[in-house]
RNA sequence: GGGCGCAUAGCUCAGCGGUAGAGCGCCUGCCUUACAAGCAGGAUGUCACUGGUUCGAAUCCGGUUGUGCCCACCA
């Protein structure tokens, strides 16, 4: 590999590189890293609140310190980084901020992990040493995805990076937690929460996953004879906890039973059979046992019946009951009971195998035990109802909008959130108890209370308590800082659509409370989820978890970016597979080499643009070209059509600009003079656009390029293109006409089985009306690299193409046969053409009310086939016979 | 149980009222001095099924089937 002129030093002028020395392949590790710490080094990321620039604001979803990166982050990432860098280009102030978040649960858990490996427990090791290893392990381990994404190249603001656990972010949390106390938005009560008996933890309603499993339903008969009722139960474990029985109220089967007791089995106790209009007569056998202490429908029969709750079962679901089933686990204990309850005959239907949803630990897929217990809570209906609001008035917008119906789901039936936690990392709960039953909730100043027994309340917050104060607490709040001043409320929270209950709604009803009403963000772009090629969800399970550095290190990080926002179509999930990287990395390739063709032929980017009238048609075409695409790409940016905007770059790069003018224009510099001249310009001018246009998302190549070409210091803090208005329908349609002239020519050669060795002298022959073509002959002559005609010339074959004909002298190589082929077959073609739009043409009632430029084209068409008729015709006529 | 979405070329997906598209894959021919990570040409679809609206439906409406996701206090 010769050596790479991207090494050469900074700051040379234009064209000061000799471009034969760019390497013919585009080898990302040579380029990458360098410009990374170069744009670090240079602050282009950094955001400056002083600044006159109007603000353009982004957070990032703080990734979990335990994480490293993965396709998903990859993607969002992608987007945000396009984001924040065409908006810098377009002279925005433009802050992507950064961070981590603590990630309670799963933090603690990974420590834990580590622990016992080393046969510990954190109870061997105490709140405080705990809790310093968790720091210890942070700083260790934890942000190693903010390396990976320097790999990536995202542009975010490292001076502003923020960890959720940093002082000033756990101020923020404090202060909103003594606010929402002192006004009554958040409490305490003993209710029945999702605990779980692994993490030995209360979790939040939707950190459950619920799964079907297979469960067994059995009928346990409760009391003797008259006085008995039959219930159904899939976790008999829990009756030694039943206070009642309870059936519908209007229910004939047992109303001669309510208000009686019945004796319960396997203990001494006695319930009462209770009326309830939450039992459904038509499931099992009408009545149900009762178990407010484990079941939150058992508990809130519990509370209409004032009945007691009794606590069965230990916080790692050990039985607790004095007795037989004391100190089983609560599965031992099912089976258990289920046996001891046949023994004496109270089974009556037995066991059958019932599928129901069961509720799993989401942090380790541990079966839920609901658990009376004493818990902190978020009061969210008035924040519900604002959050919603913001939306519908239009405040906020959620892109795309079909996903909105999720978000109201969820903020219009949310119940209270319960935010305490029963672990040591994480921001502990402000509150103080004193001796004498005092309950003291401190802001972030003050200082604790003194005096004998007083202590603090051991539990911490759920980690999603900070991360819904994250739009704010990164930019200084509680102060009122110029970070805050400037940047706030921010622009784009763009996400993953599995979060929208989690963080989304949460910084809404956070960022509306303690801003006064002020959403966090002004437009929520959710994305899908990052799927294998197959649209098969990613998961260590199917092995099909794919390391974006192992993509980034085999094709660049520009090839997987593009591949990426070339999938992102909005809200819907995102298949990838190598092979889609491969080609975006050969996309890559090709914008290096076409590149570097331009700076081999001289183009530039010196000087005024020349006049159109000295203009090729070529040149028009293109630069009518790029400014259409400038609009496009603007339309498609604001719509957050990142896989529309990747295709048409793609298309206009690849297939107009490196194929189409760059084949036009080598006739053009091969002939020399000031056309010659007027192209390189032109040529400077589209490729300088082209590597603006596509930076935002494959930002190495076109940087490492864009710099060669113009001798610019960075597309970083370039300027980003504005459409010229430049427009030429004349030139659009001319160089269409070469287009369609050229592949119906290399139609017939391929046809044919022309060798490109083979001498073909060709003409072109104009009608009597002039062609589009006629000014074009050279350059079409060169692009299918025909001969000019020499005295000899004698015309084989002809073909018509836009309104003139190619002559060929084919001396006799010509293969009738498969001419003949198809020529039949296009004109088969052509007759159906002329048939479909006759039969429109002769429908009144089309006529009548189709638009007129519908019809219009259709009277067209027609007339196209109807020349291609008799032009076919004529050429199958003049072929001679087999 | 409720809600949302999707069914288009071998694969992954655009299109969403006026001649069926892209990328990858496939076939054929080319090392044409920017690029073989390339170039040229080509093949491939009763747009799930079924009614309807319309001059005209892949596109709008109803139904069916299949499939995915979300929500729900399914003893």
């Amino acid at each position: 590999m010769t050596e790479n002129t991207q090494q050469a030093p900074e700051h040379r002028g234009p064209h000061s590189a000799a471009p034969a020395d760019l390497p013919t392949q585009y080898v990302p590790a040579e380029v990458e890293e360098e410009l990374y710490e170069r744009w670090v080094e240079r602050g282009y990321f950094e955001a400056h609140a002083k600044s006159e620039k109007p603000p353009y604001t982004i957070v990032i979803p703080p990734p979990n310190v335990t994480g490293s990166l993965h396709l998903g982050h990859a993607f969002q990432h992608t987007l945000m980084d396009a984001l924040t860098r065409r908006k810098r280009m377009q002279g925005y102030e433009s802050l992507w901020l950064p961070g981590m978040d603590h990630a309670g649960i799963a933090t603690q858990n990974k420590v834990e992990q580590q622990l016992a490996e080393e046969g510990k427990s954190r109870q061997d090791l105490g709140r405080e040493e705990f809790v310093d290893r968790v720091w210890q392990w942070k700083e260790e381990y934890g942000g190693k995805i903010l390396g990976q994404m320097r790999r990536l190249g995202d542009g975010v603001d490292w001076s502003r990076e923020r960890f959720t656990m940093d002082e000033g972010l756990s101020r923020a949390v404090q202060t909103v937690f003594k606010r929402m106390y002192d006004d009554g938005l958040i409490y305490r009560a003993e209710r029945i929460i999702n605990w779980c008996p692994r993490c030995l933890t209360a979790i939040s309603d939707i950190e459950v996953e619920y799964q079907d499993d297979d469960g067994e339903l059995v009928s346990v008969r409760y009391g003797e004879g008259e006085e008995s009722v039959v219930v159904a139960t899939t976790r008999a474990e829990t009756m030694l906890g039943d206070t009642a029985i309870a059936v519908h109220p209007e229910d004939e089967r047992y109303a001669h039973l309510v208000g009686r007791e019945i004796k319960l089995p396997l203990t001494d106790r006695s319930i009462p059979v209770v009326a309830d209009e939450h039992v459904d007569p038509e499931f099992g056998t009408g009545a149900v046992k009762v178990t407010p202490a484990h079941d939150p429908n058992d508990f809130e029969i519990g509370r209409r019946h004032d009945l007691p709750a009794l606590q069965m079962m230990d916080e790692r679901g050990t039985l607790t009951v004095h007795g037989p089933f004391e100190g089983l686990d609560r599965f031992e204990a099912r089976s258990a009971i289920v046996a001891a309850l046949r023994e004496q005959g109270r089974i009556v239907s037995e066991k059958r195998p019932y599928v129901h949803s069961v509720g799993h630990c989401s942090r380790c897929k541990t079966t839920i035990e609901p658990r009376l217990s004493m818990q902190w809570w978020v009061k969210v209906g008035p924040l519900a109802q604002a959050s919603g609001d913001a939306v519908r008035d239009g405040r906020v917008a959620i892109h795309p909008p079909e996903l909105s119906s999720r978000y109201f789901d969820w903020v219009d039936n949310m119940h209270d959130w319960c935010i305490s936690r029963q672990l040591w990392w994480g921001h502990r709960i402000p509150v103080w108890y004193g001796p004498d039953g005092e309950t003291r909730c401190l802001g972030p100043d003050e200082e604790p209370p003194s005096g004998e027994g007083w202590h603090q309340d051991p539990d911490v917050l759920d980690t999603w308590f900070s991360s819904g104060l994250w739009p704010f607490s990164t930019l200084g709040w509680p102060e009122e800082t110029p970070d805050l001043e400037k940047f706030y409320s921010t622009d784009v929270l763009l996400t993953g659509y599995d979060i929208i209950f989690f963080w989304v709604a949460r910084m809404m009803m956070f960022g509306l409370y303690a801003r006064d009403g002020v959403p966090p963000f002004r437009t929520v772009v959710l994305t899908g989820l990052v799927r294998d090629e197959h649209g098969k969800k990613m998961s260590k399970s199917f092995g099909n978890v794919v390391d974006p550095l192992d993509w980034m290190d085999a094709y660049g990080s520009d090839a997987l970016r593009f591949t990426l926002a070339s999938g992102a179509n909005p809200g819907t999930d995102v298949p990838i597979g190598e092979d889609w990287v491969k080609a975006s990395r050969n996309f890559a390739n090709k914008i290096w080499n076409a590149t570097r063709f331009a700076l081999l032929n001289g183009a530039t980017v010196e000087g005024p643009l020349p006049e159109s009238a000295e203009m090729s048609a070529a040149d028009r075409w293109i630069l009518s070209r790029l400014g259409a695409v400038v609009a496009e790409v603007d339309a498609h940016y604001d719509g957050f059509e990142f896989a529309r905007l990747s295709d048409t770059l793609r298309h206009f790069a690849w297939d107009e600009v490196f194929d189409w003018y760059v084949e036009l224009s080598k006739s053009t510099f091969a002939a020399g003079g000031r056309p010659a001249e007027v192209s390189r310009r032109v040529l400077g001018e589209v490729l300088d656009t082209t590597l603006r246009l596509l930076h935002p998302v494959v930002p190495f190549v076109t940087e490492a390029l864009w710099t060669t070409l113009t001798g610019g210091e960075s597309l970083v803090v370039a300027e980003w293109p504005k459409d010229p208005g430049f427009r030429d329908a004349a030139a659009e349609a001319e160089i269409a006409a070469v287009q369609r002239a050229v592949t119906e020519v290399r139609r017939f050669r391929a046809d044919q089985g022309l060798q490109p060795g083979q001498r073909v002298p060709a003409r072109l022959v104009p009608d009597a009306e002039g062609s589009p073509l006629a000014a074009h002959e050279e350059a079409i002559r060169q692009l299918l690299r025909l001969q000019r005609p020499d005295d000899g010339f004698r015309e084989t074959a002809s073909l018509p193409v836009e309104g003139a004909v190619v002559a060929l002298d084919l001396s006799g190589a010509i293969d009738v046969e498969a001419e003949r082929k198809r020529l039949a077959k296009d004109l088969a073609a052509a007759e159906k053409e002329l048939q479909q739009t006759t039969g429109k043409l002769g429908n009144d009632a089309f006529l009548a009310k189709a638009p007129e430029p519908v019809v219009e084209k259709i009277r067209v068409r027609k007339a196209k086939a109807e020349e291609d008729i008799a032009r076919l015709k004529e050429q199958l006529d003049r072929l001679p016979s087999a």
